[in-house]
RNA sequence: GGUCCCGUAGCUCAGCUGGAUAGAGCACCUGCCUUCUAAGCAGGCGGUCGUUGGUUCGAAUCCAACCGGGAUCGCCA
C-alpha cells in the first residue's frame, strides 16, 4: 500500500462518516483486485526467487513481500528485454516475448484452468496480502463492511452484456459484443471479448447490478476511484443508462487526484512509492520526537503516551491527505506531511486537549454552573467570530456531504479552531468574575471541542438569536439537512487494486 | 489530435452558486510564557488571481480563445 491509497482509503473512508452525520445509511464496500496478470507476476517471481519466504520467515508484512517480488518481476523483465534487444530483437518484440512475461501469462492460463497448485500458491499469497492490509486499516483506523472480490465478481455481467445485446442496446463486431456512444461524444467499446471472456467493463456492469439487487432501496453509489478512470465510469454508467436502470442516474464517480511525489510519480512497479506503513511509521514518529521534547506528559505511562503519539500522527497524516480537495492532484510534501503546526490535524487535536484542560478545572470548581445570560450580553469580537464559525457547521456539513467533499469540513473545522485559539489567548475564562460571562465562554469553548463530532450549530444558532441585536442578523440562513439527495442508503465503494497497486 | 481536470504569495493550499482593502499554513523577520496547555497568540514581509478578449454597475469567481501542467482515448485493469 502507498501514499495513493491511503488518500483513497481516507478520502472513502471519511466521506461515509461525513454521510452518516448527514444522516444517511452507508454501507461501506471495497473492491479487492485479487486475480489477474499482476497477481501471476509477482507469483511468478516469488517462485524462481523467493526460497520459500514467508512473511513470518523474513519478519515482513505480508503485502509488503508481495510487492517485493512485483517489483523484482519487473527488475527481470527489464533485464530480459534489455537482453533481447542487445540480441537485435525490436523493442515492442522483447517487450511481448520475455521469457518472464510468458511465465506469468502461462500462470494465469493455469489459474483460469483452476489449475490447483497455481491455486494454491495464489491463496497464499493473497492471504499474505490481507493480513498486510489488516493491519494497516486497523491502524488506519478504517474499515469495511463487505469485501468483494474480483476473484468471484470477474465473472458477473457477462449475461447483463448478452441481455443488452439481444435488446440492441449493445452490437456485435468481429465476434465480440460492443458498445457504441459515440453519440454521446464517447468511443465504441469492448464489452465482452472474441473468446467470450470478460473485460474490466463487463464485471463493472455486473456488479453495480448485483449491488443494487442485494440492497433494494440503496439511493446512491459512490466509485471512490482515482482519476485516471474518468472516462472508465463515464462509460460505465452510460451503459448502465442504456440498459434501462433506472438508478443509473444516482450513480457517482468520487474522482480523486493523483498524489505526487516531489520527485516525480509514484510507480508501483518500480518501487518508487511512498509506502503506506512507513509513512504513518514516520509521522507518529514524530509526534513522539515533538512530545517528548515539549515534555508535558509528566505522569502518562508509557501505554498512554504511545497511544497519544498514535492519535497525533496519524490525525496529522489524515488531515494533511483531506484538508485537500479530492479532485485536486496533490503534491505530497515528505516534511510538511508530518509536522504538527499550522493547520494541520495536531493543531485542531491541541486545541481539543486544552478546552478540555480548561472545562475539567471548571467542572472541578464548578465554575460552568453558572446562568447563561446571551440576551444582553454584549459579544466580544473574539466571541463573535467563533460563534459565527459554530453556526455555520451545519451548512458545511450538508456542503460536504452533497458535494462529496471532506476538504470543506476539514477547513471549517481549521478555521473555527484558529478563531478559537485567538479568543483563548485574548480573553479570560476563569478569572472572569461575572458568572454569566464565564458560563457563556465555557459553553462557547465546550461547542467547539464538540464541532468536530456533533452537531453545534443549533446551540451557536440559539445563542445567536438571543444576541440579534448586536448586529449578527445578517448570517445566512440554515439549510435543513435533507435526505433528499440520498433518501435511504448509500453504498461507497472503495476500489482497490490489490497490493501491487496501479503504478 | 479528441475528451476531461488543473493553473491564486518563494512553497503547499483556501476562496470560485459574481459584490467592498484576495485569505491561511510553511519559510523569513519582530514581539508575547510569575495568569486557563507557547503543538499557541499578535504583528511584519510577500500576489498585475496563467495570458488575452467578452458578459456585467461590478470578475480570482461566468463565457471564449490561447499558453503551461496532468489524465485518458486497449478484445489492460
Amino acid at each position: 500500500m502507498h501514499l495513493g491509497h491511503l488518500r483513497n482509503i481516507f478520502l472513502g473512508h471519511s466521506v461515509s462518516r461525513i454521510l452518516q452525520s448527514a444522516g444517511h445509511e452507508v454501507i461501506k464496500v471495497q473492491v479487492i483486485n485479487d486475480r489477474g496478470i499482476h497477481i501471476c507476476k509477482s507469483m511468478v517471481a516469488w517462485q524462481k526467487y523467493g526460497k520459500g519466504e514467508t512473511p513470518a520467515s523474513v519478519g515482513v508484512k505480508g503485502d509488503k513481500l508481495v510487492g517485493k517480488y512485483y517489483v523484482e518481476f519487473d527488475k527481470e523483465f527489464k533485464k530480459q528485454v534489455q537482453e533481447q534487444e542487445a540480441g537485435g530483437k525490436a523493442k515492442e518484440l522483447a517487450e511481448k516475448e520475455a521469457p518472464i512475461l510468458l511465465e506469468a501469462q502461462e500462470m494465469l492460463r493455469k489459474w483460469e484452468a483452476n489449475d490447483p497448485e497455481v491455486r494454491a500458491l495464489w491463496s497464499t499469497m493473497n492471504g499474505w496480502c490481507y493480513e498486510g492490509f489488516d493491519a494497516t486499516y486497523a491502524r488506519a483506523g478504517v474499515d469495511f463492511d463487505k469485501n468483494y472480490y474480483e476473484s468471484q465478481t470477474y465473472i458477473l455481467g457477462k449475461a447483463d452484456v448478452l441481455g443488452g445485446l439481444r435488446k440492441g442496446v449493445f452490437y456485435e463486431k468481429d465476434g465480440a459484443v460492443w458498445v457504441d456512444n459515440t453519440k454521446e461524444g464517447l468511443d465504441e467499446k469492448v464489452l465482452l471479448r472474441r473468446d467470450g471472456t470478460s473485460v474490466y467493463m463487463t464485471q463493472d456492469i455486473g456488479t453495480a447490478i448485483k449491488r443494487f439487487e442485494e440492497h433494494p432501496g440503496l439511493s446512491k453509489l459512490i466509485y471512490t476511484v482515482g482519476n485516471e478512470q474518468d472516462y472508465h465510469f463515464k462509460v460505465l454508467f452510460l451503459i448502465l443508462k442504456k440498459l434501462g436502470f433506472p438508478w443509473a442516474s444516482e450513480l457517482f464517480h468520487l474522482s480523486y487526484g493523483m498524489v505526487d511525489l516531489p520527485s516525480g510519480k509514484m510507480k508501483s512497479r518500480e518501487g518508487t512509492v511512498v509506502d503506506a506503513d512507513e509513512l504513518i511509521e514516520e509521522v507518529v514518529s514524530e509526534a513522539r520526537r515533538t512530545g517528548e521534547e515539549l515534555s508535558k506528559l509528566e505522569g502518562f505511562s508509557e501505554a498512554e503516551k504511545d497511544a497519544l503519539y498514535e492519535m497525533i500522527g496519524l490525525a496529522a497524516l489524515k488531515y494533511f491527505l483531506l484538508k485537500v480537495d479530492p479532485k485536486k492532484r496533490m503534491l505530497f510534501d515528505p516534511a510538511a506531511s508530518i509536522d504538527l503546526q499550522g493547520h494541520t490535524g495536531p493543531f485542531i487535536q491541541y486545541t481539543h486537549a486544552r478546552i478540555k484542560s480548561l472545562l475539567r478545572k471548571a467542572g472541578e470548581l464548578s465554575h460552568g454552573a453558572g446562568q447563561l445570560t446571551t440576551d444582553n450580553y454584549h459579544l466580544l469580537p473574539e466571541e463573535r467570530v467563533v460563534l459565527k464559525l459554530l453556526h455555520q457547521y451545519p451548512v458545511v456539513l450538508h456542503e460536504a456531504a452533497t458535494k462529496l467533499d471532506p476538504s470543506s469540513l476539514a477547513n471549517h473545522a481549521y478555521e473555527v479552531v484558529k478563531a478559537y485559539n485567538s479568543f483563548y489567548q485574548a480573553i479570560p475564562v476563569m478569572k472572569e468574575e461575572d458568572a454569566g460571562k464565564r458560563a457563556f465562554r465555557l459553553a462557547l469553548s465546550a461547542a467547539v471541542a464538540r464541532q468536530p463530532r456533533r452537531r453545534c450549530g443549533a446551540w451557536a444558532s440559539k445563542c445567536l438569536s438571543g444576541c440579534s441585536s448586536y448586529g449578527l442578523r445578517a448570517f445566512a440562513p440554515l439549510r435543513p439537512i435533507s435526505d433528499q439527495n440520498f433518501g435511504q442508503g448509500t453504498i461507497l465503494c472503495l476500489r482497490f487494486l490489490a497490493c501491487l497497486g496501479h503504478s
